[in-house]
DNA sequence: AGCTTGTTTCGACGTTTGTCGATGTCTTGC
DNA sequence: GCAAGACATCGACAAACGTCGAAACAAGCT
């Protein structure tokens, strides 16, 4: 909580623009269109899965081979990682052998402030 | 924030047990369907502009021919409200003529608590 | 150089999805 | 009863998606 208070909301705003609540007022076609690309990425159980393991994996990050264990083959976790980085949900770096994902804060963030509404609203 | 005290956690969980946030530990197979189950009735941009508009609407709840300008045909609109139904993001309720569809909110707070976690974590 | 391990890319396949027009169902009003 | 409007269902189609095995790429080791 105390953590919030590091971070300026208008500063939260500039890193990933996109929309106010889902409950604040329809949407325009554009701004339809960036939120559905966020929520489609976490639309997939595999992807589900491999977003939490990295999310809360220690030092905030993950090696692929620390989060491989899905159920499905190699590449196709690749796949799906991949997507994730497109969407913006994650970053990747090559250290030596291995390839690191983390979490992309900004990102997160958006989709928090979408679904950031009192429940009275609901 | 403080209207989040107003339900309590336990009742929260009783309505749509699910998930803890997203960036807490690694979800399990279940958890991971189900949390994609809700994401992925968010997305499709024309789905996201239905619910926004079921979801600012006055009164809480639209008819159909309130919300059917998104740019599709009728019967478009009509199976992407079903699948938004069959989520359980909305319900739909006939009274006379039309349909009126409403904001389910507990499903809608499972969303919520999905994505609620402070930056510092993320 | 060659081998081993970790990761991505490629090509192919079956399934799911979004879309439409046509048709069906339900309710109201004449 | 019948016509009209609101909404749902059906059937069809192209596009997107998830999945895999095979192959390519990258880095370290012997």
């Amino acid at each position: 909580m105390q953590a919030l208070s590091l971070i300026e909301p208008e500063a939260a705003d500039a890193v990933a623009p996109c929309c106010p609540p889902l409950t604040e007022r329809p949407f325009t076609a554009d701004e339809a269109e960036t939120a559905a690309r966020m929520f489609k990425a976490l639309g997939d159980p595999v992807r589900v899965r491999l977003f939490t393991a990295v999310a809360s994996h220690e030092g905030g990050e993950a090696c692929v081979c620390d989060i491989s264990d899905v159920g499905v083959s190699q590449p196709t976790v690749s796949h799906h990682l991949k997507k994730l980085k497109e969407a913006g949900l994650l970053s990747s770096e090559r250290r030596g052998t291995w390839v690191y994902y983390r979490v992309e804060p900004s990102v997160l963030a958006a989709m928090g402030k979408l679904l950031s509404f009192t429940p009275a609203a609901a």
